[in-house]
RNA sequence: GGGGUUGUAGCUCAGAUGGUUAGAGUGCCUCGUUGACAUCGAGGAGGUCACAGAUUCGAGUUCUGUCAGCCCCACCA
């Protein structure tokens, strides 16, 4: 029983926990289990590589929130799965093909997405391992991946209702395209960051030789493309001119002047070269005054066949090219630095490139709208609460979502064109006969779907929609959400929309916003930095409970963390603790009689006081629990177990273990174990592994503490006496220890060395006190004789607290100056603070105002303090007058 | 341009509904290895809570403004 190691070794037990917890299906759930339901659907990490430290945090504060639930009686299910993360694993398996000397092309589409797969299976498999490795206890028999069979079920159920409603529809527009991943992106796909760029004033002449418009741009090379220049209806420069002819340098192409409203007066000369085919705004200009579109750069950036000298150039080349050539025609006015926000590929960093296609989109304004009532209601709410605002003002100013994408890892779009009619048709189920001419030449749409369309229906689809399952009917709507602030546009958003329109209820009634974690200075971790940490090698180092408690304690919900080793060591150290005072009780438990439980009466006062800082600790930890706070649960559970229950608890229960009382032995160790045990269970959710194991060995515990039930106060009530004498008790002893220590320190004795103490006790009921804890006192400091007197010793150092005066006799003479200054200094520090709390006590203002129990405390403050002024005084005095 | 967030000990961070002398971890200094633990114990130093106002009997906490950092959103070429 007893043969434990000396140090915490995680990695001689963590697996083995692991795999006998999913060996005897202790993550099991079953929609016709008994209890409240309560469920999380993970956030699937993608297929594309291995977890970061970010999943670990997620996956940690997921699983504290299960565990704690699941222990608590809940019907506990948490859903796991990956995400197929379509552009982003694509371009893995790209890359792959890249090295081996050959493409998708080459390789055609089937054969393509076999590889693909291939990447899953890898990838998909280490993710599940990472997930065990970290002790997230989730339910296996469950795991889903967004392309399985149900998701797509459920990706084409929804998809052809939404069309069939009107809310997708497809559409040649203007959008954002990325150049290398060969693409359409939605909008929340580009990333705008300020460049340095320059601004380069050109002038275009008008046709009749009447002079010239001067207009300015940041891309040169789009001029090509120019079927236009627009000015603002108002202002007067141009008022007269409206309607005139221009002719586009280089091209020599006729481009009419007009007025639009969009232009700003006040910006540069208040005329705007406008090329419809590749900005959104000149756009939307085009379609209002019927320009041409002129397509001049392709989808790989390079520029088209119709640009005569330009064309098959890439388009900054292009660029550099334009601008010496207009400046050689005397077209080029003046160039100047400018700083403007300019558009990247969320995946590879390529500068986008608005561009005119067909594509599919879903209408959002009729989704968004239940979406923001669900949150204004408090239907739905996010923790914390701030990102509320974030939320609604970006749906309130959502626009309509670019769903198709150019790639082939994905939900392939169920739309079949027919090559006899030209009709289009969306269907649920695979199709090979037009319904509208009944021919039979039909080709799929290629495209698929953008990633986030099938993450949007996780809550449901995992859950086994569109079948209606017991699980569905159980779970839905899940209990919360756990996700980084950085995907709310992504993913949260979409969750909600879809799960209102397809469900009719939220998918979550909280969303659990945490930060990123960042490297010790505070950058994110990526790749390209090299500064990423991977999880697991923390745990081979650490344990997965270190991991696991060091992403949790001194983090609040929402905020960034960072990462550091010294603070994974302290949650070792944390862990270590715990294991060593395990060790401690288990020693002295060999040879306890299991089944003794002592009479109330048989309980000292250290054991009284135990309890019921346990009991404070459970209320404070299931408290913050609930609160989402598990930063604050953490600390609690940390500072009573290794101040209160290691520091002095286990210290007090020494005496009677090696004492020759055989009962009061067996009532201290029988206490020891039943705060162990529970204090186990409380902190079974954040370290789940540790306290498995230990509790095992207990004597008393039985089964697997992840199914035990979560302590609660009421659990103690047999052991809990007389709380408020208890804090009386613990109050004045542990302060009399306190200056007893602090005193032996300035005197330079060693904290274990034996020393003689005197104390000068006013009341009655502080006399009562420590000769009934003057044992407490003694174990804590290694005072000893322990005397009371009513004279204050001559020779001796001095403490005052509240109602006792302490003495350590000297052997020698004191240095009587010396203690006097030190004395004085006290003095000083006391008459300070109580000067304030008169302050307070003769302001009228706050006596008449203030609460009659803060007035009352600070009366008690004052009373307490005069006391030991006086005190202090005599003692200077007396030490004066030597 | 709009919005958010942060500013507390050398460092990293806690401090809910305002109310004793503002806390923890880590680092630093002093002392201590006789049996739970040196991955430890005892003690200590270290803070005008960014700055300025306002509200209040009372502000680290609420409000306004300023400064500094970070982040998000944004179709002014």
């Amino acid at each position: 029983m007893s043969n434990i190691s000396k140090t915490y070794e995680p990695q001689k037990f963590e697996k083995e926990i692991y795999a006998a917890w999913e060996r005897d299906k202790n993550f099991h759930t079953t929609a016709e289990a008994a209890g409240e339901p309560y469920c999380i659907v993970i956030p699937p990490p993608n297929v594309t590589g291995q977890l970061h430290m970010g999943h670990a945090l997620d996956e940690t504060l997921q699983d504290i929130l299960i565990r704690y639930h699941r222990m608590k009686g809940d019907n506990t299910l948490w859903m796991p799965g990956t995400d197929h993360a379509g552009i982003a694993t694509q371009a893995k398996v790209e890359e792959q093909l890249r090295g081996e000397g050959t493409n998708r092309y080459e390789l055609g589409r089937e054969k393509f997405l076999e590889r693909v797969w291939q990447w899953k299976e890898k990838f998909g498999n280490r993710i599940s391992y990472q997930l065990r490795t970290l002790g997230s206890s989730c339910d296996w028999d469950r795991e889903r991946f967004t392309m399985d069979a149900g998701c797509s079920a459920a990706v084409r159920k929804v998809f052809v209702q939404l069309y069939n409603e009107g809310l997708i529809y497809r559409g040649r527009r203007i959008t954002n395209w990325c150049p290398k991943c060969n693409t359409a992106l939605s909008d929340i796909e580009v990333e705008h960051e300020t460049e340095q760029g320059h601004l380069w004033h050109l002038r275009y002449p008008f046709k009749d030789g009447s002079g010239y418009v001067e207009v300015a741009t940041t891309r040169p090379e789009t001029m090509l493309g120019d079927t236009g220049v627009a000015v603002h209806p108002d202002d007067e420069r141009y008022k007269n001119l409206v309607g005139k002819t221009l002719i586009l340098p280089l091209v020599n192409r006729e481009i009419p002047l007009f007025a639009d409203s969009y232009v700003d007066k006040e910006f540069g000369t208040g005329a705007v070269k406008v090329t419809p085919a590749h900005d959104p705004n000149d756009f939307e200009m085009g379609l209002r005054h019927n320009l041409e579109q002129v397509k001049v750069i392709n989808n790989d950036g390079t520029m088209t066949d119709d640009v005569g000298k330009y064309s098959g150039l890439d388009r900054y080349k292009c660029r550099e090219v334009i601008v010496k050539d207009l400046e050689a025609g005397g077209f080029l006015v003046k160039v100047e630095p400018y700083e403007h926000a300019v558009g990247h590929c969320s995946r590879c960093h390529t500068t986008v490139e608005p561009l005119i296609s067909k594509q599919w989109f879903v209408k959002m304004e009729t989704l968004a709208k239940p979406a923001i009532e669900a949150v204004k209601s408090g239907e739905l709410k996010f923790v914390p609460e701030r990102f509320t605002k974030i939320y609604i003002s970006w749906l309130e100013n959502i626009r309509d979502w670019c769903i198709s994408r150019q790639l082939w890892w994905g939900h392939q779009i169920p739309a079949w064109y027919c090559d006899d009619c030209g009709e289009m048709t969306v269907s649920e189920t695979d199709i090979e006969e037009c319904p509208h001419c009944h021919g039979k030449n039909l080709h799929r749409e290629e495209d698929v779907l953008d990633t986030w369309f099938s993450s949007a229906l996780w809550p449901f689809s995992t859950l086994g929609y569109p079948e209606e399952t017991p699980e569905l009917k159980k779970f839905y709507p899940t209990s919360v959400l756990v996700t980084g602030y950085d995907i709310i546009f992504f993913w949260v958003v979409r969750m909600v929309m879809m799960g209102l329109k397809f469900r009719g209820e939220v998918p979550f009634k909280h969303v659990f916003i945490h930060g990123l974690v960042r490297d010790e200075q505070g950058r994110k971790m990526t790749k390209s930095l090299g500064n990423g940490i991977d999880p697991v090698e923390v745990i081979d180092k650490y344990g997965a409970d270190s991991l696991r408690f060091m992403l949790v304690t001194g983090n609040t919900p929402g905020n960034d963390l960072r990462f550091y080793w010294s603070k994974v060591e302290s949650a070792r150290n944390f862990a270590n603790k715990i294991w060593n005072a395990s060790r401690f009780l288990l020693m002295n438990l060999e040879d306890f009689d299991a089944k003794f439980k002592p009479a109330r009466a048989d309980l000292e006062l250290a054991d009284m006081w135990i309890i019921s800082e346990l009991a404070k600790t459970i209320e404070g930890v299931t408290k913050n629990i609930e609160r989402f706070e598990l930063g604050e649960a953490a600390r609690l559970l940390d500072d009573f177990i290794w101040s209160e229950f290691c520091d002095y608890y286990i210290e007090l229960t020494k005496a009677r273990l090696y004492g020759s009382d055989a009962k009061a032995k067996a009532t201290a160790l029988f206490v020891l174990e039943k705060v162990l045990e529970c204090t186990l269970r409380l902190l079974h959710p954040f370290m789940p592994f540790l306290t498995e194991i230990i509790r095992q060995k207990l004597p008393n515990a039985q089964g697997s503490i992840m199914l035990a039930p979560y302590p609660t106060r009421d659990e103690l009530k047999d052991l809990l006496t007389d709380e408020h004498n208890v804090d009386e008790f613990a109050n004045v002893i542990l302060n009399v220890v306190r200056t007893i220590r602090n005193l032996k320190s300035e005197l330079g004795i060693d904290s274990r060395k034996k020393a003689a103490v005197v104390l000068k006790v006013k009341s009655a009921r502080h006399k009562e006190i420590l000769q009934e804890g003057i044992n407490y006192v003694a174990a804590l400091t290694f005072a000893e004789p322990i005397t009371f007197a009513e004279e204050k010793p001559l020779h001796a150092m001095s403490g005052v607290i509240d109602g006792v005066e302490i003495y350590l006799p000297l052997e020698g003479l004191i240095d009587t100056e010396k203690e006097i200054a030190r004395l004085t200094k006290e003095l000083e520090k006391i008459r300070k603070g109580a000067a304030s709390t008169t302050g307070k006590l003769q302001n009228e203002r706050f006596l008449s105002k203030a609460p009659a129990e803060v007035v009352q405390s600070e009366r008690d403050k004052l009373a307490a303090a005069e006391e030991k002024i006086s005190s202090l005084e005599q003692r200077i005095k007396q030490l004066e007058d030597l």
